[in-house]
DNA sequence: GACTTTCCCGACCGATCTAGTCGGGTATTC
DNA sequence: GAATACCCGACTAGATCGGTCGGGAAAGTC
């Protein structure tokens, strides 16, 4: 029941990239050393995050890599979605042919699917400009939000 | 960021031997058939909850187990903390040396941290009695509740 | 068109964790 | 003392995690 470390550098590397001026992408490089990310790691993160359609790529001199939605359309369960392969399933085992029945199978079931519905609403519902905003507040009034 | 089996089988377990006549202990095979669950595999998961001091045993000829608290007091974090060795951490990562300062670090972490506490507090006050109740509602009028 | 920069991508790898299994030991009861 | 039922440590095949390595391909620079 923990994040995973791919999940959680996935993460801030986007934080990241929605931090640094989006006008010219941002090297691998640069965002493995700001997010202390192993560098080949980081590699592989970021093709899949550009696959899943966060992220857009530039190669060559001056190349790298931008958001290719506004932080304000990515969510944090999007993310966790695309590198994990799914956010989070407490009730996944009480379903399909490992269930059982029983008293209070359903009642169980019915509980952890609540709560996992609760958390995946939640997650994907924070965005990765909720984030940044709640780190510099007057950021929030400069841009009068 | 799924639930373990281990976690699965020890919830279904708990909920068996709540919604169990609580006069008699039931056995491990018992409730290893009800609940589905490979019999060894339980043992080591009862163990674990025994200690824990969720349930009681007894030995020999009509043995087994019983819940050491009523239903109403256990909660179903309390049993996914004693079984998988704590509940659920996306923040985890965000913490100690493994941590990165940038531009939205804290916002990033501070959100995780908030839903990691909303989902801990959700999953220990859900109680293994409501989940019971929840699957037979005439109960709870037949008890008055 | 050669050269550099930067992303692209598959293969590989050791350590740890998962989901059990096995084989017996020990307390209790009849 | 035999049967029952929990107690407990050791072991294991396979998957996953958290990376590393080595090169290839596109894009810009001279």
């Amino acid at each position: 029941m923990t994040c995973s470390r791919k999940a959680a550098y996935a993460l801030r590397a986007i934080v990241i990239l929605a931090g640094a001026p989006p006008d010219r992408p941002m090297q691998i490089q640069d965002m493995a050393e700001t997010g202390k990310i192993p560098l080949k790691f980081l590699e592989q993160i970021l093709l899949t995050l550009k696959r899943a359609g966060l992220l857009r790529s530039k190669r060559g001199v001056g190349g790298g890599y931008l958001l290719e939605k506004p932080a304000r359309q990515i969510s944090v369960g999007e993310v966790l979605t695309h590198v994990d392969g799914g956010v989070c399933a407490l009730a996944e085992h009480e379903s399909g042919p490992d269930a059982a029945e029983f008293r209070g199978s359903h009642g169980l079931k019915e509980s952890l699917l609540e709560i996992d519905e609760a958390l995946n609403t939640r997650l994907h519902s924070l965005t990765i400009e909720e984030i940044l905003h709640r780190d510099e507040p007057d950021a929030m009034l400069a841009f009068g939000i």
